[in-house]
DNA sequence: AGCACGCCGACT
DNA sequence: GTCGGCGTGCTC
């Protein structure tokens, strides 16, 4: 028998099947030990076979590392079907496991429990200690009764010298055991409750429904989250289990405590304050059948279930979805694999589906559910658009419009919170010198400097690099600086100059910086510890506040500006997210939308929270211009150290792709230019954009990725990126 | 990725 | 004469 074994090391040359011969049974799955070169590695077997092709000797597989299989044959034809995307099998293998099985580091949670030794009597026990030995007395006396116990609690409450004096003595056992992590107390929460009729139909289609993707276009506080639910309860019942996602911030306590009260100890929920201990035992949980539903974000979708009936992914437009880093996937990919392969149901939610998903259940591809209605009946809040070139000619130039103020003045003085939306973080976009024009740029990236006054510093948003702030020109002397657009600090500095008594808080990358802070912000503010809430797109998710009666979206226009094909949608998307912000509970909310171009249809339809009118004037225009879904797109983006270099690994990527489109069908456009961000951490960057014909995406993709990798050289990088979320 | 082999400069 | 620079090539 021959062993299909990929090597844990990440490089593309080594990442392919390395045959081994075994002299024990293994599994495929298995993690093992094998002698690889000169040294030994750790590996995956992801297949058996009676030949081998391999013209090499073949060695043995040193050891097994686990005693079960960690890899189910699904995922290991899941990494198959993600490297034929151009990734790494070994990298996708990696995604499958927690990282504490990996690299030799403890493979099994155990720890020391100590019992009494029940050959002897606990007469006979108690002799063999000196009469004043006070706490091993106690402990014997304990531990006859309770059984088994943590050394370390034992430690704790009397004495280690006193524990192992009795360890020494024979009179306790100890043994070493899986640490068998006692779920938090749970309350399960059997409270029923009453669907409208449209969440009944919702939930009657989806649990009546056959196998496929289904798409819940619900709008804010249309109650898609009993929906999820009550079909999340009824695949358990066919003994089923099922994956829950939802986008990287939301995963809130609230939501977390709704599971967990819903499911008890049978959902595991994988947040980002889990230890990697505690990570390790959960994805066991699910790996051994012990937990049946996985709650988390973007990676949860790779959780070791077997026998998925359904996994949902809820605010499905979230572009938390797509992983940026490496290895990039698209999770709805994922999710659809793993959903057929199992013949599951795949259910996206949203409130704003992308474009592209809304355009399948359109073409009938995805079935589609609409619920039109709130569950508290309540109207959604009134949007209102401000032109900001009114307040310009009216000779206010400040940050709030007089509406704006008067709306706020009026919150604060009934008792209400407000949210201030403003999608740019620091407080001015750069400074610039009113005498010779100088701007800071960052050292390594083609761009300006943003302005932060709390800690006056200077910092690129790109990089991350900081410098002092200046406050003179450091070419002319001059000393004074323009500075550029507003971001949140300035709103906050204007809000109090504005209302010196409202207590403020702010929410963006600089304020949320370490893990809990984030939580902090959100729970402060619902506690009604402060009256505004002022921050950036991590405001705008799935926070419900029943106080906040106003938001107020700063400079609506801000995610119009980027000239790609998305902007209209992303536009659309964060409006309608932050108009739900307000007015959930029993009061009214308002929204108020500064823009200076209320023209924009954009912002016609979302101001009548018009997703269908919004939908069918944008496909049109993806239609007519080329764009997804009508074309993908390939984005080949080019970075080397050298502008030379970079820009020459351009032009052999477009010349060999010129060459393939004289010979292929399917390649419509392709462009070469520099990238919209120049240079980025010292790398400049070039692009090629391609734009590909849907029915022949899957006989070129091969053919794009060969070339692509082939354009790698020891100094320039090519990343393949598809229907890119921004291009910059 | 590592760890070897391999062929040219300044040291006991 | 040898120690060591890191180029390049291989790993079932």
């Amino acid at each position: 028998m021959y062993y299909e074994v990929i090597v844990d090391i990440s490089n593309s040359e080594i990442d392919k099947v390395f045959d081994y011969h075994a002299p024990f049974s293994v599994e495929v799955g298995h993690r093992v030990l094998v002698p690889f070169g000169r040294r030994q590695v750790e590996g995956f077997v992801i297949g058996k076979k009676e030949t081998s092709t391999c013209r090499h000797d073949i060695k043995d597989i040193i050891l097994k590392l686990d005693e079960y299989p960690v890899i189910l044959p699904e995922m290991i034809e899941l990494a198959k079907y993600m490297a034929t995307k151009n990734l790494r099998l070994i990298d996708c293998l990696r995604l499958f496991i927690p990282a504490k099985l990996r690299g030799g580091r403890i493979k099994v949670l155990k720890k020391n429990y100590l019992s009494f030794n029940t050959d002897l009597s606990l007469e006979e026990a108690l002799s063999q200690v000196s009469k004043g030995a006070k706490a091993q007395r106690s402990i014997i006396i304990k531990l006859e009764k309770l059984g088994l116990v943590l050394e370390s609690e034992l430690n704790a409450e009397y004495s280690p010298s006193a524990v192992k004096a009795l360890v020494d003595k024979g009179i306790l056992i100890r043994q070493e055991l899986e640490e068998n992590r006692v779920p938090e107390s749970l309350k399960r929460d059997n409270k029923v409750v009453t669907f409208t009729e449209e969440q009944q139909k919702a939930v009657d289609t989806i649990n009546n429904g056959c196998a496929g993707t289904y798409l819940v276009h619900g709008v804010t506080g249309s109650g898609k989250t009993e929906i999820y639910m009550n079909v999340i309860d009824n695949v358990l019942k066919q003994g089923k289990t099922a994956i829950m996602l939802v986008p990287e911030i939301s995963l809130t306590p609230q939501m977390h405590g709704l599971f967990r009260a819903r499911f008890g100890d049978k959902v595991s929920v994988l947040h980002s304050g889990l230890s990697d201990g505690e990570r390790y035992d959960e994805w066991r949980r699910l790996l051994l059948g012990q937990a049946q539903v996985a709650l988390g974000a973007r990676s949860a979708i790779f959780a070791p279930l077997k026998n998925l009936g359904i996994v949902i992914i809820d605010e499905e437009h979230d572009n938390s979805y797509v992983s940026e880093s490496n290895p990039r996937y698209f999770t709805q990919e994922v999710a659809e694999f793993r959903t057929k392969y199992n013949g599951a149901k795949l259910i996206l939610g949203s409130a704003t589906p992308a474009l592209e998903t809304y355009h399948k259940a359109m073409s009938g591809k995805y079935t589609l559910i609409t619920l039109k209605n709130r569950v508290n009946k309540k109207q959604l809040p009134i949007i209102e658009t401000i032109d900001m070139r009114d307040e310009i000619r009216l000779g206010n130039t400040g940050v709030f419009s007089a509406g704006l103020v008067s709306a706020l003045e009026e919150t604060l003085k009934d008792g209400n919170q407000a949210m201030l939306f403003l999608n740019r973080r620091g407080y001015a976009s750069f400074k610039r010198c009113r005498n010779c024009g100088f701007v800071p740029k960052c050292p390594n990236c083609d761009v300006s400097l943003t302005y932060h006054q709390e800690d006056e510093t200077l910092r690129c948003h790109y990089c991350g690099a900081k410098y002092r702030t200046i406050n003179k020109c450091p070419k002319c002397g001059y000393e004074n600086l323009k500075e550029g657009k507003l971001g949140t600090e300035k709103v906050v500095e204007e809000v109090l100059r504005l209302f010196p008594t409202a207590k403020v808080l702010r929410m963006d990358n600089d304020t949320t910086k370490t893990k809990d802070s984030y939580v902090k912000i959100l729970s402060d503010f619902g506690e009604g510890k402060a009256d505004i809430l002022v921050g950036t797109q991590m405001i705008a998710k799935g926070h419900d506040f029943k106080n906040v009666t106003l938001v107020g979206i700063i400079d609506a226009d801000l995610s119009l500006y980027y000239s790609d094909y998305r902007s209209a949608e992303r536009t659309f998307q964060l409006i309608t997210q932050v108009a739900g912000r307000a007015g959930r509970e029993q009061k009214a909310g308002r929204v108020i939308m500064q823009t200076y171009s209320p023209r924009h249809y954009v912002y016609g339809f979302a101001k009548e929270y018009n997703y269908e009118g919004f939908y069918k004037k944008e496909i049109n225009t993806r239609e007519l211009t080329k764009y997804p879904p009508f074309t993908k797109i390939v984005r080949l983006l080019v970075l080397a150290e050298n502008v030379d270099d970079a820009r020459i690994g351009a032009d052999k990527l477009t010349a060999k792709l010129i060459t393939l489109k004289t010979k292929v069908q399917g390649i419509r456009n392709l462009q070469k230019m520099s990238a919209p961000l120049k240079r980025l951490r010292n790398f400049y960057r070039y692009q090629v954009v391609i734009w590909l014909d849907i029915e022949s995406e899957n006989d070129l993709m091969p053919l794009i990725y060969q070339i692509a990798n082939d354009g790698n050289t020891d100094r320039v990088t090519v990343f393949t990126e598809i229907n890119p979320q921004q291009m910059l």
